[in-house]
DNA sequence: ATCTCATATGAAAAATAAATCATATAACTT
DNA sequence: AAGTTATATGATTTATTTTTCATATGAGAT
């Protein structure tokens, strides 16, 4: 039986998807919402969105023609906690601060 | 003040560097060691354990002519946790289960 | 029914990360 | 001090991921 608990930081390990991420810490947002905040290219949010989704990071729903994405606070939130416990113990704000 | 946290789960999404993790959880292991159980190239591992020490996910002591590294179980442990907790809630055993 | 806005998708290109190979170092043994 | 075992390192090759670009889809407005 293997173990593929790696393939979830994969995601976390990612500069695009980790912005989204911490972007949708405060409040859920549309696409273009995300778009505009991280100024990056549409359908580079979009593929992101799409592998983050598929994972369970994030949730989306519909309203009219926008996608609103949601954080999945649960196992997320708690992770960023150890990193930052994680640096604040070894990296002397050096390395994984934010 | 920029977000340089996915930096850590860089080595998480790794996979010979998972490997290596989970082979620690239940004791420590020299470089030896570690290339036996994983069936692995001795200079791959030691690429792998250099990086993971830098990150502070892994510690180093010296013993003879031996390198013994031992995990950092107070961050990864937790975080494996959390994974699991996820998969078995999102996944149904497909996606991140070990 | 056509237009426009919002977002998704596929394939190719570009960027990044990881593995390999050859070699170096360091400690113990003889 | 020469040999051997254990591990590290650097440079190159190879593999994997990510981005980009062009295009498609889908919903609401006109």
């Amino acid at each position: 039986m293997k173990n593929k608990s790696y393939n979830f930081f994969t995601h976390l390990a990612n500069p695009t998807k980790f912005k989204i991420i911490m972007a949708l810490r405060e409040k859920e947002l549309s696409v273009t919402e995300i778009i505009t905040e991280l100024k990056e290219e549409q359908s580079k949010i979009s593929h992101n969105l799409k592998s983050l989704t598929q994972c369970h990071i994030v949730e989306v729903k519909r309203v009219g023609k926008k996608r609103i994405y949601e954080l999945n606070k649960d196992t997320i939130l708690p992770m960023i906690e150890l990193v930052k416990k994680h640096a604040r113990k070894y990296c002397l704000g050096k390395c994984h601060k934010d």
